[in-house]
DNA sequence: AACTATTTATAAGA
DNA sequence: TTCTTATAAATAGTT
């Protein structure tokens, strides 16, 4: 397909080689991703430069399911057994096969976020974009629960604050009445009043409410919030 | 290359796919070949038939060699870990970790798996992949804005209740001590008595914003893949 | 990287 | 299947 035969014998220069590696090489995987696509086959194809740089094809961008299939199809003796009840030997290889799963799945997600997109096919590109979708609508689920469950909890947070800072209002109300009715009868001691003290020990309990906060935690390097932790834990103050 | 244009989507006319996967498959082949011989690559081509066949092409007829290579080249980082010193519990552990996260990353990595839509051209693919993922950036960013302005907003509200609160507080304070005064002048009016109101220095509830939340909260069972960003927010509810 | 003259691959028909 | 043939595609050599 060209402006003259073809030899089937290697093209001995050096640049010419390498030209026609890049064309060819061009050529066969877009070939392998049609007939993988028009015939609904599974194809897998591997090529190494001469100078070992890799290029591949494979369906669906799964290339370990394809070569594991080759391997059960042409070895299926060698099959990589069960996980229970295995010498070392196969441990070895099965943690090696695990090992290269990750690091395939890795390279994948490598891919799901933007990068190393150069040496992606069509069909890759496609899937990709799906992935990317997907991302964005999780991504957009989980901010708006982060959000807000963080903002349901500073409301909560601040209305219990906010009755607290009510009732301490209530208690210097008291507080003030008390000290009206003592300096009353400090001023006339014949006057029947009620005791000032029993109010206060009334009032005790009340006042520690909360507990002993201070003690328990302290104020300074407590005040984060993450906001990653799921929120609904039980709030010390809520006994109001 | 016909006479007719092909699309490039499964044909569903069963021998007619049957028909042009033969005929492609021996093209494929053929290429695989030449640019094997023509540039001194290394090749390794698999194809399954739709209905389960195998046929293969390795160059110099050594598949596994080149497997091995592509599994070499596409995992370099796997460590032929120092297997004798393991013991079989730690294989154990670690297979089950490594297991683990291969489900996580499979389980992320599912919805890879999309078919057809063979109509766009890479170029439009790529785009729109930009977009997206600027689309996903610019997103990510505003969920984040308004989330800190939310959270901020309600943080300077809580943070103006708490200091009424405590000043409430102080005052209470001050209204006890008053009053402890003016009783022990009541009971003892010549003797500078014990305040009986000692038991109420203990300290009056400061709200603990944001206690012991960590403890508190289960800690989120958070996967690597998840795709929620550090939340690059602090929340402060504290700082009273 | 483009161009284009040719070769090659192959879709449809027999 | 296999052969034939018109035509689409690939690509070798060139710019």
């Amino acid at each position: 397909m060209g402006r003259g035969r073809v030899q089937l014998k290697r093209i001995e220069n050096k640049i010419n080689r390498q030209v026609t590696f890049s064309k060819r090489r061009a050529g066969l995987l877009k070939k392998a991703h049609e007939i993988s696509v028009l015939c609904d086959a599974e194809v897998a194809l591997i090529v190494f430069s001469h100078k070992g740089k890799l290029f591949e094809y494979a369906t669906d961008s799964c290339m370990e399911k394809i070569l594991e299939r080759y391997e059960r199809y042409s070895y299926a003796e060698r099959q990589l057994v069960a996980n229970d009840s295995e010498s070392q030997g196969n441990w070895t290889i099965e943690y090696t096969r695990l090992k290269a799963k990750i690091d395939l799945l890795q390279r994948n997600y490598r891919h799901y976020m933007g990068e190393d997109l150069g040496s992606m096919s069509l069909k890759e590109l496609q899937s990709l974009e799906q992935q990317l979708d997907t991302a964005l609508k999780l991504i957009r689920t989980r901010r708006n629960q982060v959000m807000y469950e963080s903002i349901s909890e500073l409301q909560k947070k601040e209305k219990v604050i906010q009755e607290q800072n009510n009732m301490l209002a209530k208690k210097i109300k008291e507080k003030e009445k008390i000290a009206a009715q003592q300096q009353a009868q400090w001023e006339h001691p014949n006057h029947h009043g009620v005791n000032p003290n029993y109010l206060l020990q009334q009032q005790l309990p009340t006042l520690n409410m909360g507990g002993n906060y201070r003690e328990e935690a302290p104020e300074m390097g407590r005040n984060e919030l993450d906001l990653t932790l799921e929120p609904l834990y039980t709030c010390h103050l809520g006994c109001f």
